[in-house]
DNA sequence: TTCATTTATTGAACTTGTTCAATGTTTTGA
DNA sequence: TCAAAACATTGAACAAGTTCAATAAATGAA
């Protein structure tokens, strides 16, 4: 069950059988069905989650009710919203599972243990947290200077499995463009092939 | 010298005077003279750097010769490429200062050290990580969710002191548009008062 | 299987933002 | 101090992206 968790934590930093053990036994297994949330805006995030089967959506709905997409999560993700979750403080995003799915779950109080038990957790999420940040970063940039039809056809590029499990509405929530304006670019492309 | 690195180390965790003597005593300083660049695109970034006086900008050139800004650091702002810091692999970014700056700068190889020797190093460098990484969600939504006007009048309630000292070339680099788009935002304000 | 719901496409009118070129203003460094 | 350089503003023509409304296609639950 947490065969898919302890390959991923192997990936980032090496861990003794025993201590990797132990780690892994502080998560708990959830189903959330397609369409049902793991959280909803307005909730304080109680957990970090990793994803073992399905597939979630991130994200936020701002003052005019239009959503934005702030990532995807698939299998070997991990998803939380780490402002809550940190802060303590009420969250602004809702997790949806956007197919059948399943993750595992680690509560703050249970993480805080690990950070203290297990020196090289904090590594772990500090590793990972790193990782991401250099993502967003990469993603702020191509935001800022690449046009829409260009960052679809790099999202079709880079994640071609996402792709082929979204729908276009939630391709434009991410891209951040108009379902209609993502139809048009579509025909685009297609007509130049 | 390092008063205000010791400050802003204590705003995140708590340490030791011992261990803060210990983990500033591996910084050195460094004048930067206005326009003058602490790092250049394709150089591997040798260092995390702490700013106690002065501005930088940090920035990435696109392919189409287009200047996006990703951050400004003022006095008491970290400042690195992360990922080529990490990873050290050649950078994409431009660091330049915009004003006579200084900074205290740490070399990889210290700060494994550090991470190796002052446990709760680790615990800083993943607090603000993380810290970083909610402000980059949070952009990233902003970016995706607000027009540029919207954008521009939120740079300015943010940073206040930041908008006294760019130009708004710097600026509209930052909230990716035009400069003379944003001069007409500009304009447009002005006449709403 | 069926029909209601969600998703995708299209066109027309509109808004937001860009580009280019000209002009005025401010800063800076020799 | 003064000329050159950098910065800021403006207008006109254009491109990118939105909105709205209508229609078609795909999906899903009973």
């Amino acid at each position: 069950m947490t065969e898919l968790l302890t390959k991923n934590i192997l990936n980032h930093i090496t861990l003794s059988k025993k201590e990797l053990e132990s780690f892994c036994s502080l998560f708990n297994q959830k189903e959330v069905r397609k369409k049902h949330f793991l959280m909803q805006e307005g909730e304080i995030c109680k957990f970090e989650g990793f994803v073992t089967k399905g597939l979630f959506r991130v994200y936020h709905i701002d003052s005019n009710g239009f959503e934005q997409v702030l990532y995807f999560a698939q299998e070997n993700w991990w998803i939380t919203d780490i402002d809550s979750f940190t802060n303590e403080k009420p969250s602004q995003l809702y997790i949806q599972a956007l197919e059948d799915s399943e993750v595992l779950l680690i509560s703050k109080k249970d993480k805080e243990f690990a950070y203290n038990n297990i020196p090289k957790i904090e590594k772990l999420f500090r590793v990972m947290t790193q990782k991401t940040h250099i993502a967003l970063q990469r993603r702020i940039i191509d935001n800022l200077s690449k046009t829409a039809d260009r960052r679809y056809i790099d999202f079709i590029e880079k994640y071609p499995n996402l792709f082929q499990r979204l729908t276009n509405l939630q391709i434009a929530a991410y891209l951040g463009i108009s379902h209609e304006f993502l139809s048009k670019i579509r025909r685009k492309i297609a007509s130049k092939k």
